[in-house]
Order: structure tokens, then sequence, then C-alpha cells
DNA sequence: TTATTTATTCTACATTGTATAATTAATCAT
DNA sequence: ATGATTAATTATACAATGTAGAATAAATAA
């Protein structure tokens, strides 16, 4: 409203992470892995890569093909990393969740509390 | 993918917050204020009714109109209180977070550890 | 040179995010 | 009692994000 401001969806929130830790060896395919082993979520690998590009078109990762030629079949992979735009909108996303959350775990768990 | 399981939406988790810390005094304008209070995020009253009808049909939370001659002018308030159903997203959806975000949070911030 | 493997890109559609305009219903002044 | 004011909700529309499946690409292995 005030200002056009953008938030990270919920799914770019989880890609982004999955890709931080990975570093290095963050590509698709070990994305997709990673956010199923962690928290058990299946989704499509062209639902990450769709969300991948979106998060590039924004300038929150960015990507480079890997080495030419690897040491098995296969097409070449695409790297992602985070770029700093990216980590604040990361930071920011957590802050407002963090202020939300604040006090109310406890009571909402289980309600008998006396 | 595996099973078509449904999320909290980034803005649906963050109502639902404000609606459980309202209380009894939960209902459109003050849900919205909320939001802007807390984490100075400013959209419509629109929006908020739009996310509140899906999440009420979604069995996530219910409604009730309030008294019939409230003290003052203006239509009378519709009431929201969060389900069982919408706790246990709720907390679904907080754990996820928690278990993609472990162990990475330092790191990330500054960048110039050495 | 065709199969197999690994990976990405394309396409399409469902769901969620968001704003603005329209409507409803109550009080307050005249 | 009647129009203005106030407080609130509903309707409508469209943009952004979530998600899957099919198509394509490019490498190695047989």
């Amino acid at each position: 409203m005030g200002n056009k401001e953008t938030y990270l969806g919920e799914f770019e929130h989880i890609v982004l992470l999955a890709l931080i830790r990975l570093g290095k060896d963050a590509y698709g395919m070990t994305i997709r892995m990673e956010i199923d082993e962690r928290i058990g979520r299946s989704v499509s690998i062209g639902a990450v890569y769709t969300t991948l590009e979106r998060l590039e078109k924004k300038g929150l990762i960015l990507s480079q093909m890997g080495e030419a030629t690897p040491q098995r079949g296969g097409k070449a992979k695409k790297y992602f990393e985070i770029t700093p735009a990216g980590k604040e909108k990361l930071q920011e996303a957590r802050k407002s969740m963090e202020i939300m959350w604040q006090g109310l775990n406890p009571e909402m768990l289980g309600g008998a509390c006396a």
C-alpha cells in the first residue's frame, strides 16, 4: 500500500535458505533435495526452477553455469548464490515473523494452562 | 507433490498471528492495525478481509457477528478466532521455518568473519 | 549413433497477495 | 424523518507466487 514493497513468498523464503546452506553446491536438484530432507516437503523440480528464476529476476540470487565437462552424463549444472539484497530480504522476513510470534507461542499450544 | 498438502501463505501466517494476539477483539480493522503497528506493514483493509475469508473457508478460523447495537455509528463487527486446525498449521509453518533457519543465522549476517 | 543419465527450460494453471470501489448499517444533526 | 457522517464488511479485479508436468538439452556409455 504505502510503498510498493514486495515481500518474500513462503516458498521463496525456503528456497533461499536451502540455497544458502548448500553453499557452493546449490543448484536445482540439490536445492530440491535439501528441502525434502529438511522439512519433508517434496516439490516438483519445476517448482524449484520457476522460483529460482523469479528470485534471480528480482536480484535476490545470481547464477553461473557449472564446469563445461563434468565427469558424468547429463547437462551442465547451474549454480546459484544469494546476493546481499537476498540476504536483506531474508533477514527482513525473519524479523517480521519473529515480532509477530513474540510472546504467543506457549499460550497457543496447549490451551489448558490453568 | 506427494500429498496435495497446502501450506500457509506468508500473509496468511501474519494475519493468523495478529488475530491470536488480539483475542476477543480480533476483527478486520484491528487486525489490520495490529499488523501495521507490529511490523510496519500497511495493507489495505480489503486485503485483510480477503485473506480472512479464505482462512475461514479452509477451516483455520471462524467468525461470529458482533453485538447488534453497538454504542457508535457503523455496521456490526465480525469477530474472528482461530480453530485448532489453524493452530496446527501455524505450528507446522513455524517449525519448518525453524528447521530451515537452524544454524545459519550468524554466518549469513555479516560475511566478514576472518 | 542411439540409449541413458542428469539437468534445465517451457508452459500452464491454481493459490495467495493486494487494492479499490461498492455496499451496509448504525448514529447524529437538523 | 432524512440526509450526512462514521465504521465496517463485501465484491471485484488483477498481480504475484506456488506448483506440476512435458519438453528439451547436453553430456557419457554401450
